[in-house]
RNA sequence: GCCCGGGUGGCGGAAUCGGCAGACGCGACGGACUUAAAAUCCGUUCCCCGGUGAGGGGGUGUGGGUUCGAGACCCACCCCGGGCACCA
């Protein structure tokens, strides 16, 4: 009797014994290929559901598969331990955040050393401990002095219930991404990063392999515009400013001009308002103010606005036209000004009906009777009333309008982006300080590299105010200038946790190193990560931060590639009762049950073979006992005593037979694995281990073609079962560690099928198979497929007008 | 509204370049072993007609089309998921 598969035993003993002779630590001075496989880390939430395992358990398979194909692998991992929760958790249960936080990712630590996987422990990173943002904060210091970190007042999305502001980025649908919150409006001195410094470049995907649909979501979110700026005349109200400029993807229709709007927190709103209206625009500036997100941007509401009883000029045709504010022109877009053309734009065409305001076509339909319009003509067609460019068909009008704005000095060519720059303060807590001091002398001063960290203190209120609970530290406050030595002021809002995800796969090349962020030799010796695996709800957020980190390092010259993560992959979410699991849903599954029964093991093998692992879907273990009872299969049949087949002599057919099985499982499994495609990587698993019971029960191979089509099972499944496979590689007499051995090749020749089968259709209907040698001839296989039985009552009496021959597929026979 | 994915048995899913639809597994049903159960092993399992056989017909969201041949390609539509959305 064999022994029994005790899973949890053997997978303690491996995880211990990889981790005494140190397996899975990685050197730089390695000579081998790098290969730096990057799974997204996970936040300190406090335990690891099977949706973690989801993204951990696939990954860490495809970077031993690295590994055994020769590569050194760096496959680190960490901790996102910066944000809310922590402080949630302080306030509800009176945890300092330091102390859930570490408490957490003790937890979480051993969790994920529970799925055997070939992480360097040596190399975590943990984003809250001041080793770390100590690092955080001298990059923000770094793109400060490099000018991409500035300070401006403007309105920010305010999230009520985080009681702290948003990016953009960080707001879905009106609300706040991380708790649904309808987000409304405050106008607060912030910091912001000049992402959009970097909008065009971001544009560009060059030389990456990411999945089509990211690259389209981050192209979108950019929202490339390409148009004129165009400017209007104010000169006559003895303003300083003399123009108001626009953006306008139409310079076509420049002249149907017959209002002009500003958004409502526009700053030129109070000095462009005529004394009479004053009261009525300020009524509606506070009203707009007011809405949150969600009322804003709903599309379906009427237009409002107000007119603020002062005019500007046409310079085109000279035309006054009156000035004007409503809540659908954005501040943050363009301008914050938009020119109202009624007759060419749905939302001017709504806007000035509402109001009467004339509607004049200037860009004529091709079938144009001269009637007025029902709704905007929006299509191309021949610019009218155009003055220069009567008769100019508007695709060409757009160019020629904005090049003759441009010589006039009325404006010229732009390119507009919707991207943002990126709000990065936070008026919160848990999260790296801002190492700046405000001086009254000398006012906003960097805190001075060799100061750094700028530590976050323990002690703090919790109070949810809207304002950094560090404001009411007086410790952390109070400071002195670095320049003239004054009493001075804290930067007290802390840094989004965005940032400290913006660079932490450049930390792990160098943990530890404290004469910078990372040692630059061993970033460069790593850098980019070669396959990076996560979520695609961060393709807006964290895939283009990062991505502009490395693009703003690299211009500081810190860092020495243009792209952080050279190939993408996204694996699905694991839902349950249709949501993503998360701690506060209250819908988690942890996987610690399961992997109590059946093992690591059988739970990654479990996740792989789901479905597609870019789909995800409703997590069910109702399958889970399948790939259990097919791994105690393995186990039983790796530990038959092969001595009994020393009698066996195998035919020279069966011999054959038993190579090209196991040739061809060596190309599926590779290639499911170079492809992420788990699931038929597992279904071909199992097909060869059927294929191998029924070869042992009919002992049709000797005892050397046995251990090698066992061995070559044992290898294969040692990326996804690496503590049975190393049991059984053990027990079958080899030396330890089969995690160091080459993962197997296959000999295309080997795999070659000898014996095809023929299908027979006739008018395309399956008739009959035949088994025929692959290399049959065409006229033999056509012959062949004539004269079948079968096939014979469906062309009898009939005419056999053509017959059709796919080589090593079928024949189809069609008869009139 | 616009832009991406996707829709295949009771379930998860498979199907290379247009060539045997339903691999692999779950579940279910029948059987072997057992005093019994568990475990294990064997068989059946898309639907309909036919006798439970031989055989035939239908079938991949719906309706058309292209083709010797369509789950895959084209057109129109329905549904589901994701992204963007008053972006001037």
């Amino acid at each position: 009797m064999p022994p029994e598969y005790i899973p949890t035993e053997i997978e303690k003993k491996w995880q211990e014994r990889w981790a005494a002779d140190h397996l899975y630590e990685v050197e730089e001075s390695d000579p081998r290929p790098k290969w730096y496989a990057l799974t997204m880390f996970p936040y300190t939430s406090g335990d690891l559901h099977i949706g973690h395992w989801y993204a951990m358990a696939p990954s860490d398979v495809h970077a031993r598969f690295k590994r055994m194909q020769g590569y050194k692998v760096l496959h680190p991992m960490g901790f996102d331990a910066f944000g809310l929760p922590a402080e949630n958790a302080a306030i509800k249960r009176g945890i300092q955040p330091r102390k859930w936080t570490m408490d957490n990712v003790e937890n979480m630590r051993r969790q994920l050393k529970s799925i055997g996987a070939v992480y360097d422990w040596r190399r975590e990173a943990i984003t809250c401990v001041p080793e770390y943002y100590r690092w955080t904060q001298w990059l923000f210091l770094q793109l400060y002095k490099g000018g991409l970190a500035y300070r401006a007042k403007a309105p920010a999305n305010w999230c009520p219930s985080c009681q702290t502001v948003l990016a953009n980025e960080q707001v879905k649908d009106g609300q706040c991404e991380r708790c649904d919150t309808p987000v409304t409006h405050r106008d607060l001195e912030q910091w912001f990063l000049r992402i959009t410094n970097y909008a065009e470049e971001l544009l560009r995907h060059d030389g990456i392999e990411w999945p089509e649909r990211i690259k389209i979501m981050q192209r979108n979110w950019i929202g490339r515009s390409e148009g004129a700026e165009l400017s209007f005349d104010i000169s006559h109200l003895g303003l300083p400013e003399k123009d108001l400029r626009v953006f306008t993807t139409r310079p076509d229709t420049v002249y149907g001009v017959t209002f002009m709007v500003l958004a409502p927190e526009h700053p030129l709103v109070p000095a462009l308002t005529a004394p009479q209206r004053r009261a009525e625009v300020e009524a509606y500036v506070e009203s707009a103010r007011r809405e949150t997100e969600i009322q804003r941007l709903s599309t379906e509401r009427e237009k409002t606005g107000v007119a603020l009883g002062t005019e500007a000029v046409v310079p085109f045709n000279g035309r006054r036209v009156p000035l004007l504010i409503a809540d659908y022109v954005l501040l943050g877009y363009g301008t914050g000004v938009v020119m109202g053309v009624p007759a060419h734009d749905q939302r001017d065409f709504d806007f000035a009906k509402k109001y009467g305001l004339p509607i004049p076509i200037v860009i004529a339909p091709p079938d144009w009777n001269g009637k007025d319009l029902t709704e905007a003509y929006v299509a191309e067609g021949t610019m009218v009333n155009s003055g220069p460019f009567e008769g100019t068909p508007s695709e060409q009008g757009k160019a020629a309008v904005a090049e003759y704005a441009q010589q006039k000095g009325w404006g010229g060519p732009k390119v507009s982006y919707r991207l943002r720059d990126w709000l990065i303060s936070r008026q919160r807590y848990w999260g790296a300080p801002i190492p700046i001091v405000y001086c009254p002398h000398c006012g906003t001063v960097p805190v001075p590299e060799t100061e750094l960290p700028v530590l976050l203190p323990d002690e703090a209120e919790f109070k949810p105010t809207g304002e950094s609970p560090l404001k009411y530290v007086q410790g952390f406050v109070s400071t002195r200038c670095p320049q003239c030595g004054h009493p001075a002021q804290r930067e007290t809002d802390t840094m989004d946790t965005f940032i400290c995800s913006s660079w932490y796969f450049l930390r792990y090349t160098s943990p530890g190193y404290d004469k910078g962020a990372w040692d630059p030799e061993r970033m460069h010796h790593w850098m980019p990560v070669d396959q990076y695996t996560g979520g695609a709800e961060h393709a807006t957020m964290h895939l283009l931060y990062a991505r502009f980190f490395t693009k703003a390092l690299r211009d500081l010259g810190l860092v020495s590639c243009d792209e952080p993560f050279l190939r993408l992959f996204n694996q699905g979410t694991i839902v349950l009762g249709h949501h993503k699991m998360s701690k506060s849903r209250g819908n988690v599954v942890t996987p610690d049950v399961y992997v109590g029964e059946h093992g690591a093991d059988a739970v990654r093998m479990y996740l792989m073979f789901l479905g597609p692992w870019e789909h995800g879907g409703e997590w069910n273990d109702a399958g889970l006992n399948g790939v259990v009872r097919w791994l105690n299969r393995v186990w039983r049949l790796a530990l038959e005593d092969s001595s009994v087949l020393g009698s066996v002599v195998s035919s020279e057919e069966a011999r054959r037979a038993l190579l090209r099985v196991t040739h061809q499982t060596i190309r599926r499994v590779t290639q499911d694995l170079e492809t992420f495609q788990f699931n038929t990587m597992v279904a071909a698993l199992m097909e060869f281990t059927n294929y191998l019971g029924q070869v042992w029960q009919d002992r049709t191979a000797d005892k050397e073609l046995w251990h090698f089509a066992r061995d070559t099972l044992l290898l294969l499944l040692a990326p996804s079962t690496p503590h049975l496979a190393e049991e059984l590689w053990v027990r079958t007499g080899h030396t330890y560690s089969i995690h160091s051995q080459p993962f197997p090749t296959w000999d295309d020749t080997l795999a070659a099928e000898e014996q095809i089968t023929l299908v027979i259709q006739v008018n395309g209907r399956l008739r009959d198979r035949v088994t025929v040698p692959a290399s049959i001839p065409e006229a033999r296989a056509k012959e062949l497929a004539l004269s079948q039985e079968k096939v014979q009552p469906h062309v009898a009496g009939k005419q056999v007008e053509k017959v059709v021959y796919v080589p090593g597929r079928l024949v189809n026979i069609v008869v009139r």
